[in-house]
DNA sequence: TTAGGGTTAG
């Protein structure tokens, strides 16, 4: 209960006072429902205060905005006080009432006092609404299978089913082990013929996106003759939220055509996937529409800007946007601290990660992810694990196994794997496949097989479907020169069925993005290219002799972010950084190249991949980590 | 009684 909470709670203690002739109740009421109307809550309950001190009488058209605000407020204790109201008033057995009852105490997850309404209706149980209420009240508490048992009830009782009975079911239905019984009550939905309403299409949609099912998501939303602007926002924040970024684009595109403008929920999908895919120019024309609408004022849309220019490389404006925010939130901060991290500028992260904290803001968890991984990348091990250790001691965060996967990298990466194996083993949390995954990636980096082989066993456990755990330790033994190791994984893959994500790489160039695969012969340019690279190949093998067994599994074409950073030498005048983005990790016989060609022909390379930026200039990198 | 939302390593 929180502090507000007991002041409404005093104050409202003597209520209801005498009733008055001379004080007629329909002129609060109005007033009441425009407070609520306006979501006003506190103004609203403030209200009821008023009018029972005046001496006005509550009646039945008082008590669903009261309890609803007490629902909105989470006010249980007063939620009851109006209970006892309802009582005396001799409101009860109005059925919108007792639903209104059943609805507050779901909201404020007194799920047993909703059940007592319920049981108590007697002869005004057979009204849909109430049933619907306890429903979406046990939804809401993440109930389902009691919601299912209410449901079935309501059959036997030949009750009316409608489209809020369906959504409250099917809005039940978020984990991927529901589609069982999201997929059942799709077809109920088909049965009663409701599966052509609007809102239960977009719940059901949303379910099957929920439950991971994208591609049945889509097949949903093609079928739907009609659709409105949620139902292409649960489209594209699906996707978004799935990793397909190049779909989000597309859709956008499409929604674009059919004249339907765009919200700030859809705005959030887009800006989402644009820093996903580092697709700046699609990002800024999203940041003007932002401007246009008047959403400008919105802080989810700007700390997804601030994501998104840092993710695609445009700190500068990614800063000046946060610099410019008068409130900065938790997030805002997580934003910017993240876009400083994966950039490498570990130092910058951590000063405002202390000028967060200066500013007042309480940091959270997901802020310790961010700052513990600009430690990683930027080979800060001891101040990583300093703020580690403060996260529980400073602040009473409990640390889960997301922070103790950043600090297994942490002194994985710096060689400390004695400590980083100890550290999994006093985890109180049950280290996830994240945790066992970043001790694998440092036993490749310091070629310890053994411990390799212990961390593949428990990470293939937890993912056994994750191909990147067994490329590593294939890779692991091949520089080990273990073939027999390699085989064995080989077989393990095949065995199955996983394949490995084509690598790719492109670079935004004119307004159109050059896509190269590895070993790619399909760019008009393909000619040029190879004969570049052949020539910086043999300047760079004069310099340094690189190995070449990197990413055996793929093969032995010429990786994709080679021909990418040729394009872009071929194209752009001297004195201009030159931009690539890798869908996956960049490996290490190109990390190399790149470095050595940033000196050959003094020019800038920024490589993003798969989780941070690398800034190559003058035969460096920024990044501190990289094997 | 009712469907869509921002920050998170590898």
């Amino acid at each position: 209960m929180n502090l507000q909470q007991v002041s409404y709670a005093n104050e409202l203690e003597p209520e209801p006072g005498p009733r008055t002739l001379a004080n007629p109740t329909t002129p609060w009421n109005s007033r009441l429902r425009e407070l609520a109307k306006q979501r006003q809550f506190s103004q609203a309950l403030t209200l009821y205060r008023h009018m029972l001190r005046s001496g006005c009488f509550p009646n039945t058209f008082t008590f669903p905005v009261a309890l609803k605000s007490c629902a909105l407020l989470l006010f249980p204790l007063l939620g009851s006080q109006l209970h006892a109201h309802v009582l005396r008033s001799g409101c009860e057995s109005d059925p919108y009432i007792r639903t209104s009852l059943i609805s507050m105490y779901c909201k404020c997850s007194l799920v047993h006092n909703a059940r007592k309404v319920f049981d108590e209706i007697g002869q005004w149980r057979n009204f849909t609404i109430c049933y619907n209420a306890l429903i979406s009240g046990y939804t809401f508490n993440s109930k389902i299978f009691d919601s299912l048992v209410i449901f079935g009830r309501m059959r036997e009782a030949g009750l009316l089913v409608n489209s809020v009975t369906m959504l409250s079911l099917v809005s039940g239905c978020t984990l991927p082990n529901h589609l069982g019984i999201g997929m059942c009550l799709h077809g109920c939905c088909f049965k009663f013929g409701l599966d052509s309403d609007l809102s239960v299409a977009n719940c059901l949609l949303t379910m099957y996106v929920k439950c991971g099912e994208v591609q049945r998501a889509r097949e949903l939303f093609d079928e739907m003759t009609e659709k409105n602007l949620i139902t292409w926002n649960a489209m594209i924040s699906g996707y978004a939220q799935n990793g397909l970024a190049g779909h989000v684009l597309e859709l956008f595109r499409d929604m674009k055509l059919s004249k339907i403008r765009p919200d700030p929920v859809t705005l959030l999908g887009v800006l989402s996937s644009c820093a996903n895919l580092g697709a700046q120019s699609i990002g800024s024309e999203v940041e003007r529409q932002i401007e246009y609408c008047g959403f400008g004022s919105n802080s989810f849309l700007t700390n997804a800007l601030i994501n998104m220019y840092a993710r695609c490389g445009n700190l500068v404006k990614a800063r000046a946007i946060f610099d410019s925010m008068a409130e900065k939130s938790v997030i805002s901060w997580t934003a910017i601290i993240g876009g400083y991290g994966i950039h490498g500028h570990g130092e910058i992260a951590l000063n405002l990660f202390y000028e967060m904290i200066k500013s007042g803001i309480r940091p959270d968890e997901t802020v310790f992810v961010t700052v513990l991984s600009a430690c990683s990348h930027a080979g800060l091990t001891d101040e990583g694990l300093k703020y580690f250790d403060a996260m529980e001691m400073n602040y009473g965060l409990q640390p889960g196994p997301e922070h103790y996967s950043c600090l297994v990298d942490l002194l994985g990466r710096a060689g400390r794997l004695k400590e980083a194996m100890n550290l999994i083993k006093s985890m109180k949390v049950k280290p996830d496949g994240a945790v066992w995954g970043a001790l694998l990636g440092a036993c490749k980096i310091h070629k310890n097989v053994e411990l390799a082989e212990l961390a593949f066993e428990r990470v293939i456990e937890l993912e056994p479907s994750n191909i990147g755990y067994y490329v590593l330790l294939s890779n692991l033994y091949s520089d080990a020169e273990n073939l027999e190791g390699v085989l064995r994984v080989r077989v393990m893959m095949k065995e199955r069925k996983l394949k490995k994500e084509p690598g790719c790489s492109y670079v935004e160039y004119k307004g159109k993005v050059h896509l190269f695969f590895s070993g790619d012969r399909n760019h008009s340019q393909t000619e040029e290219i190879y004969r570049m690279l052949d020539e910086l190949e043999s300047l760079v093998k004069e310099i340094h002799p690189s190995s070449e067994n990197e990413e055996i599994l793929v093969g032995t074409g010429v990786h994709s972010e080679k021909l990418a950073i040729v394009f872009g030498l071929l194209n752009t005048k001297p004195g201009i950084d030159i931009t690539v983005m890798k869908n996956l990790r960049v490996c290490v016989d190109c990390h190399l190249f790149i470095k050595l060609v940033s000196k050959i022909v003094n020019r800038r390379f920024v490589v993003r991949d798969a989780t941070r930026f690398h800034h190559f200039s003058d035969g460096v990198c920024s990044c501190k980590d990289y094997w």
